[in-house]
DNA sequence: CTATATTGTCGAAACGTTTCGATGAATCGC
DNA sequence: GCGATTCATCGAAACGTTTCGACAATATAG
């Protein structure tokens, strides 16, 4: 078996308590008696057990990641890219990450994650669009709890969100510079708050410089993918008006809506322009290039991580609203408006 | 405080160790005593503690993930869906899996995953090309070890591989079958041995029906990724023969290809054919969409947690080598050869 | 030079389970 | 109907830490 901390105990000569106290960086203990113990520990190679240290001081450092299954079974990328963010920061703090779905339509009986069950966790994070009925258990269990790209009206929590109203607006505000007045917007279910704000902003930005909307807006779709993104493009042409230009509600909706253009034999950006948001690979894997707004996706995951350990390392929970500026992205996908 | 094993004996009226029994499903209870206790269990809402349970029993129930960071942080979709596999297989069975990295230059007393060091798992996958190093200290630590995509002469192990060489020789013959003669292999870096295989595979194909590929051959490549791809065309064209149809090592490099072909005003699939390996997400998402060999990603993600678990639980590491199958996926960028 | 506060160390209890060996009750073979 | 098995349950020890209160030794104040 390996090394256990009454072994260093004996082999310092000092009492077990002591050695837990160097163990974590108590104050207290003599420089001379502290060396005496790391040399033993460093000897015996002993590393704690975590198990046995969670269950005397009742701490996981585990945090819990939690998305809807249809977020993350289809690999979005836009979410593993959020999880990959929260396990390089955890890591730094020495957490690990226990990611579980739940499914949309959520029964607390039968989908709650084990990890809350089992008190397996110190703290947890939730991305994208989530029930609101597992908020309230998380925050009855009193941990610690960060939203990540969705919030509800109703629950006071701490949050890490995008500034989806800024990205569309950088977006129409590059295609109005480039000479366009005819944008449209499309693809993207409206019922998730960040595809309604998107949106907005593109709404907002377009009344602001005296451009019509109408007829231009293609977005109530079911989902937010590539199916959608063909599917509005082809509502706008049959019935929608002329356009120059589009912003598309997300990367993958755009890629769906070139493949319309491109169908249609239209060039981009020659004949129309067309802008994605979100950043996600694909953006260099099509051709022409897309532009795009940029979301910084491992930066959200990794604020959240921050949130959730201050939470649990502080037991106040303070409630904190951290929004994340979007960035305009420009390649190939978008130029000059045609005659202008 | 959320009740114990104490208050569920209390309330059934037996002992702890009793409802110990009942929770793990231990024979020889009275069926009577065995509803008294479950029906404690329901009624105090409770649920056993993990880190008790850990302490107790020297099992974690997770199972440690490792890749190397190249492969992950660059977010390459492939590794990620093996991920996922694991993920979903793991809550299953009720395990979890703790993911980590760990750098392509390791060392032992930096690098080794923390989860190793706390005992903090009772098995551990590694995915595609790993430190030998760390396989042999995962071996010494007597724990069940599994191997996904990769495999070294020198260490026996269990592995879940992919028939790397199959694949490409299903994309040759699907090639030939076509018409194409002059068929070029391009991309990736030849010490992975999986591109390798995917090399011999087309190698022997193309043999085997009497087809040169000389200077047909671009691989020698630093990486796998979208540029490699467009480097090995380049050169393909600047020093290599003529040729109708490319086999990519994998699908980033061949929209790699697919850009330096678009450059020069190449048609796909009229002018040349292109077929990628893997079938990750990209593939739908270029023009035209890409043929390819595509990869069982979350099963052998799966496969592999089944057998960790099997080895866990029975004590006795057996090697296991399972082999899966890849497929042809045609899609629109093969066609038939120019003047066939 | 006391009385008091501070520092460094320690022993023991606690955390919530599993598991082993013991025990008494029920069943079996003959 | 009696010893030998098997069955159902239990008490106690064990897992490897943290943490609390006690205590002696040392520093500080008056």
């Amino acid at each position: 078996m390996s090394p256990t901390i009454k072994d260093v105990a004996k082999k310092a000569s000092v009492s077990l308590s002591t050695v837990s106290l160097v163990i974590n960086g108590k104050s207290n203990v003599r420089d001379e008696t502290r060396k005496k113990v790391e040399a033993a520990i460093s000897d015996l190679g002993f590393h704690p057990r975590r198990a046995a240290r969670g269950l005397a001081s009742n701490k996981t450092n585990n945090i819990g990641f939690i998305l809807t299954e249809d977020h993350f079974s289809r690999a979005e990328p836009f979410y593993t890219k959020i999880f990959l963010g929260t396990e390089f920061e955890a890591r730094k703090y020495n957490y690990y990450i226990l990611l579980t779905t739940v499914p949309k339509k959520f029964n607390e009986n039968l989908h709650l994650p084990r990890f809350l069950l089992e008190r397996n966790v110190d703290g947890v994070i939730l991305a994208g669009k989530v029930p609101t009925k597992l908020i309230d258990i998380i925050q009855k269990a009193n941990l610690p709890l960060i939203l990540i790209d969705y919030s509800t009206p109703t629950h006071k929590t701490s949050k890490v969100l995008i500034d989806n109203h800024q990205g569309t607006s950088l977006a129409v505000e590059h295609l109005i510079q480039n000479g366009h007045s005819k944008i449209a917007f499309i693809g993207g279910e409206i019922s998730h708050p960040s595809i309604c704000e998107r949106l907005r902003g593109y709404e907002e930005t377009m009344h602001k410089s005296n451009l019509s909307t109408s007829n231009l807006i293609f977005c109530n779709e079911p989902n937010t993918d590539v199916n959608n993104g063909y599917e509005a493009t082809c509502s706008l042409f049959k019935k929608g008006s002329p356009f120059t230009a589009i912003v598309a509600s997300n990367d993958t909706v755009a890629t769906g809506a070139m493949r319309c253009l491109r169908e249609k034999n239209i060039n981009i950006p020659q004949d129309v322009s067309i802008i994605g948001f979100d950043d996600i690979e694909v953006c260099l894997q099509v051709e022409p290039r897309l532009s795009t707004i940029k979301v910084f996706k491992e930066e959200l995951g990794a604020i959240a991580v921050r949130r959730a350990i201050d939470g649990i390392e502080s037991k106040t929970l303070l409630l904190e609203k951290t929004i994340i500026p979007a960035e305009l992205v420009i390649r190939e996908s978008t130029g000059r408006a045609p005659n202008s």
